[in-house]
DNA sequence: TTGAAAGCGCTAACAC
DNA sequence: GTGTTAGCGCTTTCAA
């Protein structure tokens, strides 16, 4: 788990190979829960300050010394101890990610964020936020700062709360988020995103489009309505506050928010939800007016979660970079534990444009 | 966060009240990242140990004392240091959850864990299991332990691993799990689930059901397949080994397991899938097979994922109770930290059938 | 009711 | 290259 140490579990058994060493630490393995890094250095005769090197492969002992200090750590089971790290002013190689894992997004991005961290030999630890609970999570940051080296954070508002938190030198990126301005954070270029997907369904000749708004609390939403906006405009589209509809991310507000727009004297022949799980609500809601998704109303999303290539029809969606992102986050926020200056406090990702079956020309069929 | 002790964030201004307190800490805000017990004690002018047992609601403090202790806590943002407590012997209020994240019901159960844990003042914290790798996650159960007072682990197998840790007397309770025979673990009553299934399939006039399996290293797997072909045998249904097709929990092996029993001479005219994420990927096999669900093939999952509902057509599935089952880990676990024996080591929950659109009369519509 | 001392496991800083 | 010392923030144990 940690680099050099490689301590996977495995039986004792199978790994003894010194028995004179197996009579020192065996009993010890029956009392001691887990094994520290005191019991490694004096099976192998050095002092912990020694050991400590040798398991953390820091310099300052020699090749002989550490090889026999790991196979020792090995085969007693040594495992570092991050509170203690974290406690004597160490790193752990953890990092802890905050957000709410009952969001499709944010979910697939955390998986993200794990992977990316495994990438570069660091753990991950998650704080899932609770739905109902959308007061900032105070001490819960501290209370990853207590184990982790840095923390992502990846809230459903924007909040000034971090900002505050950055003064005491913990290290914070967060992702989605614009608010508390010169702070370190990944985002993917939803504006130009939104773009996309509105040319999309002008270029398929839809003259009225429906928008479902997000969160907007939230840049991303907001960035994405604007696109909308200026879009609309641009490209002469017919444009009426009728045609935006307030939906909050949410499969319920996609829902409600597609009902409003299909109960219009004169409904739009496309809508455009803020994200993939708006636009799932709205494919419910467009089936339960009795109308087919695309040949009665094209349908387009925003993120390509997993669910949206799975669906019936496949969702056209806007592609979020999720892995570059991750490790984007990862990436800045290692450079903020290693204390380098981040080139650019605010990193954009480019979105793409992934056309798949819920999009056609206006009551046709195909394009 | 911790019981007595409230300490959410809010700006130090709105809650400061006595001025010439507000010169003692103010200094001290901007020095230090976060406040310590030593701080507090030392602004209310008391030992740290007093200070200790004010914060954490402990008896031996005179009610004024405390009062004060508590105020002054609140005032400059104190956060208990879990890595301190924990080093130190005490409690966190905090317990680990292990799971593979991106698992529909995983995922899902984690949720409930947390929501469980918060409504008895515990906090949680999350290790995403990567997919790639099924080793035993060794390290990672201590290192959540490190900071938590006990895991709850939900392994995508069963492994003889935790009974092994267990002698470390690290309160682990496990999720879908039998195998290390008396461990403390709680599991849905999937034997009894899948009868339902069958039974319901069987009432609605099926003779030939088709089954897609499990991951058969979990003991929920092997019981819904041993249900399905015990009721084959009570009911008198069609048996043969070309209607159980080999799957593994997954969306893609839903799908191939599918395709295999549609390719047969006679498919069936039922699905029984071993849990919802499979049925998905059977649902997509069927349609591209050019058949209807449910009018040309009845299809049944289990598990009751928040997708299985919002499907077109919704997903007829076994509900398992998840709430329940968070709920009971929860205090099965608690009351291990405790070290209050278990009454059983295993926990059984009851299932339940719940109808949708995906199951009719063979070769019919409607029921 | 309160406090002092010791120590959890580890790492920085400074010896040698 | 190696060891010693001090201390992180907290709780236990024991003393007053």
């Amino acid at each position: 788990m940690r680099a050099g140490a490689r301590i996977d579990w495995q039986p004792i058994e199978a790994t003894r190979n010194a028995t004179d060493l197996a009579k020192v630490f065996d009993p010890v393995m029956r009392q001691r829960p887990v094994p520290t890094l005191a019991e490694v250095a004096k099976i192998a005769g050095v002092s912990i300050m020694t050991a400590s090197r040798a398991v953390n492969n820091r310099p300052g002992v020699s090749e002989r010394t550490r090889e026999a200090i790991i196979r020792i750590a090995d085969e007693i089971g040594y495992v570092a101890n991050r509170a203690a790290q974290k406690l004597s002013g160490g790193q752990t190689h953890l990092i802890g990610v905050i957000g709410q894992l009952h969001t499709g997004f944010t979910a697939e991005l955390v998986l993200n964020i794990g992977s990316a961290a495994r990438a570069v030999d660091y753990e991950m630890l998650v704080y899932s936020l609770p739905a109902e609970d959308r007061s900032p999570p105070g001490n819960v940051v501290d209370l990853l700062n207590q184990v982790a080296d840095g923390v992502i954070v990846i809230l459903p508002y924007e909040s000034e709360y971090l900002a505050q938190l950055n003064r005491s030198h913990i290290p914070i990126v967060t992702i989605d988020q614009t608010k508390p301005d010169p702070f370190p954070a990944i985002i993917a270029d939803n504006y130009a995103g939104a773009r996309l997907a509105m040319q999309h369904l002008y270029e398929l000749g839809h003259k009225r489009i429906g928008f479902i708004t997000g969160n907007e609390r939230l840049a991303s939403a907001r960035d994405r309505r604007r696109a909308y906006a200026d879009l609309c405009s641009q490209f002469g589209l017919e444009a009426s506050d009728e045609l935006v509809s307030k939906g909050d991310f949410m499969q319920k507000g996609g829902y409600e928010a597609a009902k409003r727009l299909l109960a219009l004297k004169r409904p739009p022949t496309a809508i455009f939800a803020a994200n993939d799980v708006s636009a799932f609500g709205a494919m419910t809601a467009i089936r339960q007016a009795g109308l087919r998704v695309p040949e009665d109303m094209s349908l387009i999303g925003f993120d390509d979660i997993p669910l949206a290539a799975q669906l019936h029809p496949a969702l056209t969606t806007i592609r979020q970079p999720l892995p570059q992102m991750a490790r984007a986050a990862v990436n800045l926020l290692l450079a903020m534990i290693a204390g380098i200056e981040a080139p650019s406090p605010l990193i954009t990702l480019p979105t793409q444009l992934v056309v798949r079956e819920t999009t056609v020309r206006p009551g046709g069929r195909g394009v």
